[in-house]
RNA sequence: GGGCGGUUAGCUCAGCUGGUUAGAGCGCCUGCCUUACAAGCAGGAGGUCGCAGGUUCGAGUCCUGCACUGCCCA
């Protein structure tokens, strides 16, 4: 046999070889196109994994997401670019790596910044590649040529440009404000990063004594530790119970102070005691009270949160340990009234889970609103489509409601914000540049220092859509390639990142276009707006374990995509997440729908053994293989299957379920229906395909068949089989390379299937009369086969039928199928006959035929009568709901005549099915 | 508190714009190693589509309310 494949389908040696072979082949590389380029262009970003990721089952879903649609436009002759990449992941890396250096007993600063940069980027060159080697497993057919690192020399530099630009537009600008502070992370970081937890708390009502009075005013607080640095109580101007209060004062306790008693909104009557305690440098909303009034700022803590010098003596106590302190002085000196259990959402940090600390801190912010207004058009207008459709209107309301964005991060590890200060005395100039000064604009000192902090690392990732291509040099890749076509990506980063890189794509690409020749080409000629960072978003579904739980680390659950692989394969396990993933629901992997794959594509490579030993046999020797091959077109077309020879029912029947499933599964990837794709293909492949085709040739091809007809026979199913592997490559493409490279016996008309054109439908080769005569011949089939295992006839016995139909066609269509009816319902004889089969026990009658199997053994009367009644009982009700509906003129005048039409032929099929039943019933006898 | 989803067979899920008989995989039952495949083949059982109303000639599909459940935001 010279196609030597192993009896069970073994992914894993396959798999790795086609890995390597498609990079090393260099398939995926995509020059620049040059001017006067006409083909349509598809460009993908890929949303770059952290350099610090290990590949998750999210990261699967997504780039098998992508990975399908890619290879699908590659093969229907796009120029197909997908960007790989990754990010610096700034806090996320440095973490990882003071870790390392907290085993040798160090931390960062006994290195110094410059060392641990150093660090860093050591880490990284050793580690980094990680998650993109396990991409490469997953067989992502990205251009590995324009890989970058968001920390490459040339992104940086656009970086720099991008912050600068924005400072002088005034978009970007520096402040004293509250920000989420993590005090384990020792930075500021923006709301996005900040995860609410609902968690059990308290509320306390402490009481300040009112000066001059013996009265006192209760405030309700749920961070009692905080009142060391209050400046003032607040009361709502309609409370009733504090008029008199208005402009008087309060003795803090504890601390001794006078503070004032304001009159703010920021108290409201309904809540706690209708006071409370207003402290401007530890929450949002006093601060904003603060300014209000004109308040004193009292910073109580440090960057560890930890209480400072201003909290007297609380000094150096952490925060929760202050609490505790300062709740039992209150209560030892009568100030504290009551203690109630409260629930309250707690803000931590979404990296390391620490509570977060709203923190009175300089940072640097971008100035939000012009640039969500232009991101807000963006995808109001339609430039921008977002699928699924539910997602468009959740943008929307987060762009309605957008705060300035905090950008600074103390961190080491990221840009450094191109900013300096003078240090030259009192001179304190803030210099905001490309490159660094050498000298103070103001002073003319030469001592200019470097701003300390790093950019948030969305900064940086929300302008890869054009840094990526060259940016902020005009070059030919923009024309061609921005705006990008699609981004797939998961909800959780719909506001860090796609967000972002609309903002700033719609900023500073404005008065983009692209090459109009390529728009055209590419489908987007009635778009307008060329400066948005790409078409379409797609949003996938959230991959969870088989109990619908999310999976997390601390739960334990996590399921790992490369131990799937590994033991069902890559193919099986894309497929099991295709076939999933419904457009908005959430994905519950079930390792048993993966077995299940698994068994699919060891179906393929059994049909492929089957295919190859015909191959070998009918045509033996090199030569006459290549006979077979020649028979392929040299370059498989896409449309229809060319070189196939319909002969037969079932050769026009499979080619035109072909053509069918392709427009299917054309459509379905058109629309990001990726599981009605798989499934299609599945139903195809399995049911129709294996399970029919390949049963009804097996005749044709047999040796007892003329050398001719099982030529065709195999030279239909080579080439049929071909068209199938291109149909289902982008959802399994090592399989399907592999059984393609071995039909063309190593010597492929193109490098690869991935090279190949994706199969369309040709509306010629859509045969309805062959489905429709193939449906009767299968119903006749199963009807047959379901009578003999009701009559027991022992699997080797061959026995006779009887069949009758009252249409000559059918008749005709059973005498030239025979031979079809006997294999596959293991029949010894069809006896066609001009009667119809009444009062004759256990007949089974349908509306086209009567068919019975005639064998000695005796029909169990008791199991007949129940099976006819119950198909008695089912005729009886849909006849009565379609007269229904046909005695119903409401109907009959408003529905579409096409449904009318269907129910009426119904209604008559129903009809003769109904008198043949009733007419078998009463043969029974009762 | 605000917003968005989900509830269909024992389990996991399809069912797109309302239209003829609500589907699949797994599991279950019966029988087969029928030389491509036991990771297979053949046959079968199993659902008043969460509940209550409404719109419509027609509702799993649209609307309202309720119940349960999940997510996001504050």
């Amino acid at each position: 046999m010279r196609h030597e494949l192993p009896k069970s389908y073994e992914p894993g040696a396959i798999e790795a070889r086609w890995a390597e072979y498609w990079i090393k082949e260099k398939l995926f590389f995509v020059p620049t196109p040059p001017p006067g380029e006409t083909r349509p262009v598809f460009t993908l970003l890929l949303p770059p994994p952290n350099v610090t990721g290990r590949l998750h089952m999210g990261h699967m879903l997504n780039q098998t997401q992508m990975d399908i649609i890619v290879r699908w436009h590659r093969m229907r002759g796009f120029i197909t670019l997908w960007l790989p990449g990754t990010d610096h992941a700034g806090i996320a890396t440095q973490m990882m790596v003071e870790r390392d250096l907290a085993k040798e007993g160090k931390k960062r600063r006994d290195l110094g910044r410059e060392k641990f940069i150093e660090r860093v980027w050591e880490w990284k060159r050793h580690y980094g590649g990680a998650i993109l080697d396990q991409m490469k497993r997953l067989g992502a057919s990205v251009d590995w040529d324009r890989e970058y690192f968001t920390m490459d020399e040339n992104l940086s530099r656009a970086v720099r440009e991008v912050f600068v630009r924005l400072y002088e537009e005034g978009l970007i600008y520096r402040g004293k404000y509250i920000v989420n502070w993590c005090p384990r992370c020792e930075t500021a970081i923006s709301d996005l990063e900040v995860k609410h937890e609902d968690v059990a708390g308290k509320l306390w009502e402490i009481r300040y004594p009112v000066v001059g009075s013996n009265e006192f005013i209760t405030v309700a607080t749920t961070r009692p530790e905080t009142m060391l640095g209050d400046t003032a109580v607040a009361v709502n101007e309609k409370d009733e119970r504090y008029k008199h209060l208005h402009g008087k004062k309060v003795r803090l306790p504890l601390m001794n102070r006078e503070i004032p008693i304001i009159v703010d909104e920021l108290a409201q009557p309904e809540f706690g005691t209708g006071a409370v305690k207003v402290t401007p440098a530890h929450d949002p909303n006093d601060f904003a009270a603060g300014k209000r009034h004109n308040l004193q700022q009292i910073d109580v803590m440090d960057e560890h949160a930890h209480m400072n010098q201003n909290a007297g003596r609380y000094a150096n106590v952490d925060r929760y340990e202050a609490r505790k302190m300062v709740l039992t002085d209150l209560r030892e000196q009568g100030f504290l009234v009551a203690e109630k259990d409260y629930a309250l959402a707690l803000g931590k940090c979404d990296r390391c889970g620490t509570v977060i600390e709203p923190r009175l801190s300089e940072q640097w912010f971008v100035k939000i609103q012009p640039l969500a207004d232009r991101a807000k058009e963006a995808v109001e207008s339609g430039e921008i489509t977002i699928v699924p459709e539910n997602y468009r209107q959740i943008y929307l309301n987060w762009m309605n409601n957008i705060y300035d964005w905090c950008i600074s991060r103390q961190l080491w590890w990221g840009h450094r914000i191109p900013a300096w200060t003078c240090t030259n005395g009192a001179c304190g100039e803030l210099i905001v540049a490309r490159e660094a000064p050498s000298s103070c604009g103001k002073c003319g000192s030469t001592k200019v220092e470097q701003v300390s902090d790093v950019l948030d690392t969305w900064f940086s990732s929300g302008l890869l859509p054009f840094t990526t291509l060259g940016w902020p040099e005009k070059t030919r890749d923009q024309e061609v390639f921005y705006p990008t076509t699609l981004l797939i990506t998961a909800y959780e980063i719909l506001f860090f990142w796609v967000a972002r890189m609309i903002m700033f794509g719609c900023h500073f690409m404005q008065g983009h276009e692209q090459d109009a020749a390529i728009k055209r080409a590419s489908g987007w000629g009635d778009k307008k707006n060329d400066s948005v960072p790409f078409r379409q978003v797609y949003i996938h579904a959230l991959v969870r374990d088989a109990e619908r739980q999310k999976m997390s680390k601390t739960k334990g659950n996590v399921i790992d995509p490369l131990h799937i692989i590994e033991r069902f394969g890559t193919d099986a396990t894309r497929f099991t997440l295709a076939a999933m993933a419904a457009p908005g629901t959430d994905i519950a992997f079930n390792e048993n729908r993966t077995e299940g794959y698994r068994a699919f594509a060891n179906k393929i490579w059994n049909a492929a053994r089957f295919m190859f030993m015909n191959v070998d046999r009918i045509e033996p020797g090199v030569a006459k293989v290549a006979a077979v091959i020649a028979a392929l077109p040299p370059h498989p077309s896409g449309k229809g299957i060319e070189d196939f020879q319909p002969s037969t029912l079932e050769d026009r029947w499979i080619l035109s379920r072909f053509n069918r499933v392709t427009k299917d599964v054309n459509d379905a990837l058109a629309t990001y229906r990726f599981h009605e794709a798989a499934n299609r293909i599945y139903d195809f492949f399995w049911g129709e395909f294996c399970d029919w085709y390949l049963e009804l040739i097996k005749p044709r091809l047999s040796e007892e068949a003329g050398d001719a007809l099982a030529k065709v026979a195999c030279q239909n199913l080579v080439n049929l089989f071909e068209a199938s592997l291109r149909l289902l490559h982008p959802i399994m493409p090592f399989i399907t390379e592999e059984i393609w490279q071995s039909i063309y016996e190593g010597k492929p008309v193109l490098r690869s299937i991935a090279l190949a054109e994706y199969p369309q439908t040709d509306e010629k080769q859509i045969d309805l009369q062959a489905e429709t005569e193939m449906a009767i011949l299968q119903d006749l089939i199963v009807n047959v086969r379901n009578v003999r295992a009701e009559l027991k006839v022992e699997p080797k016995v061959k026995v006779p039928i009887r069949v009758h139909a009252h249409q000559a066609e059918i008749m005709a269509l059973i005498a030239q199928n025979r031979g079809a009816v006997e294999r596959l319902a293991n029949v010894e004889n069809v006896d066609l006959t001009e009667h119809p089969l009444v009062d004759t026990l256990g007949a089974r009658r349908t509306a086209r035929y009567d068919v019975m199997v005639i064998y000695e053994k005796k029909i169990n009367i008791a199991a007949e009568r129940d099976r006819l009644t119950k198909e008695l009982e089912k005729i009886e009700r849909e006849i009565a709901n379609g007269q229904r509906q046909l005695s119903n003129e409401q109907f009959l005048a408003k529905a579409p005549p096409h449904v009318v039409d269907g129910i009426r032929k119904r209604a008559q099929d129903l009809t003769v099915q109904q008198e043949k039943t009733k007419s078998q019933l009463s043969a029974l006898g009762s």
